[in-house]
DNA sequence: AATGTTCCATTGGTCCAACCAATTGTCAAG
DNA sequence: CTTGACAATTGGTTGGACCAATGGAACATT
């Protein structure tokens, strides 16, 4: 296994380092344009202004608008045509990828949409959960083992660890789609700045050890549907303990 | 409803024109440059000949090979490092929107992947039905009942009926995110050259009618259980059915 | 011998200044 | 009113130049 040696060691012990990801011209640019497209500056159907003028306007050259646009371009965002302009792509076309982005939204929290997100993810881990019971190899276990004691720890990230729990989950389900899914949530979850709602409710990944546990024990007994029970319980709890706070933040001022 | 002047109303009366689609080089190089890397041509981790070369070899300018790995950046297929150079990234980092293109392969269709994301894509079709026969509205199943007659009629390209479905499927859930993913799914389904499996084993997309009748049947009654049930239904058969005939395919020679 | 330093070729990033090509609207001819 | 030619607008492509980071090789230091 494991002969992506790209990205995956680097998470393999995780330091509080982060990459100094130096910032190209162009992907400042799109990130503005993104952003203006999502805070309503242009509306959907509108035309941004031409390349030549963005260019002038962020004070770089044409290529890095181009090449900005071609990132939005791929994103979903927007369709560009020959002769006629970039038009702004309604939200619904958008691609996965921009989740992120459009939920998360510099100090903003676009809640609602969370929501529906969280709506989402939450039957996709389910799945995921089944299949990997019904599929891991016994290292896999191990490993699994492995990550529930460091979500114990006290010196781990535990939201980390949570997050690469849920990518050896799509492990176990020998899907490569299923990978590639939780491999995106892994990088959506990363990129939530949760820590807004964690402080304000104090939630930790550990809480769930009980139940993780409880569905380790289930299925080292063999019980597989006990183990499918457990999982359950703990995709609803943190289902349930988001949109609660979603709507909590929602009612009680904003989140900045 | 519906200010999304677009794409939507194309697909909303589709005359069997397919649009001029005016080809960009860079989409061009993008095109070969990925077939290579799901071809194999390009390990992971490997190294891509430098921009320069590659102009020189695809005899454009480096200008549209760069555009064209921004594309190939954004699809996740591929990592940039100045200096160092672009290398390809594991497949499992790749971007949903890259399935397409690693599953219908020109003639060759990538069977095992195709299982694997049938895999996927049957639970969430399930649990969108779910929510939409939660959600929806009158006119919006009246919709429904108007789709299902086109299904029925003989003029219809069925399969372009039962991507409508789908996609307003994702309406009823009113939910952006189920939105979006149908949307993305509409797009998968329409690009497969499924007429290879179809030809082969005489599929129509009508053989479904009896049980989407049933269920349709079942929400008039108010009995949102049963509809449920026979949306499992539905979803099982065309499950099955699709994995039935991969493995056919697998093993009765190739789909070219 | 091991380690640290300097230097340089390689490679991506950006810029400029043209010109090509498609789209759209204008306006005159019919 | 319709048609078709024209011109302005806008994205697409090109060639060439220079900047900036990387990585390895040669070299110096310990």
């Amino acid at each position: 296994m494991s002969h992506e040696k790209t990205q995956e060691q680097a998470s393999e012990k995780v330091l509080p380092f982060r990459p100094p990801t130096r910032r190209r011209l162009h992907e400042d640019v799109a990130d503005q344009l993104r952003d203006a497209i999502f805070d309503g500056r242009f509306v959907v159907g509108e035309k941004l202004p031409p390349e030549r003028e963005l260019a002038e306007e962020f004070q770089v050259n044409r290529t890095s608008v181009r090449e900005a646009i071609k990132v939005l371009e791929g994103l979903g965002l927007v369709a560009v045509r020959q002769g006629d302009g970039v038009t702004v792509r309604p939200r619904t076309e958008a691609s996965f990828d921009a989740l992120p982005a459009m939920i998360f939204h510099g100090n903003h929290i676009h809640l609602a949409l969370l929501s529906e997100m969280v709506e989402v993810i939450a039957p996709m881990l389910l799945e995921m959960g089944r299949l990997a019971i019904e599929r891991h190899t016994p290292e896999q276990l191990q490993e699994l083992q492995r990550l529930r004691d460091q979500l114990a720890g006290t010196d781990e990230d535990r939201h980390a660890v949570l997050r690469d729990i849920v990518v050896l989950l799509s492990d176990m389900t020998r899907n490569t789609v299923w990978q590639m899914i939780a491999r995106r949530m892994r990088a959506f979850l990363a990129a939530a700045p949760m820590d807004v709602a964690r402080r304000r409710y104090g939630r930790d990944p550990a809480r769930h050890l009980p139940r993780i546990d409880a569905c380790l024990a289930s299925l080292e007994r063999g019980d597989r549907d006990a183990a499918v029970r457990e999982l359950q319980g703990i995709i609803r709890q943190i289902y349930e303990a988001m949109l609660h706070d979603a709507h909590n933040a929602e009612n009680g001022g904003h989140t900045e």
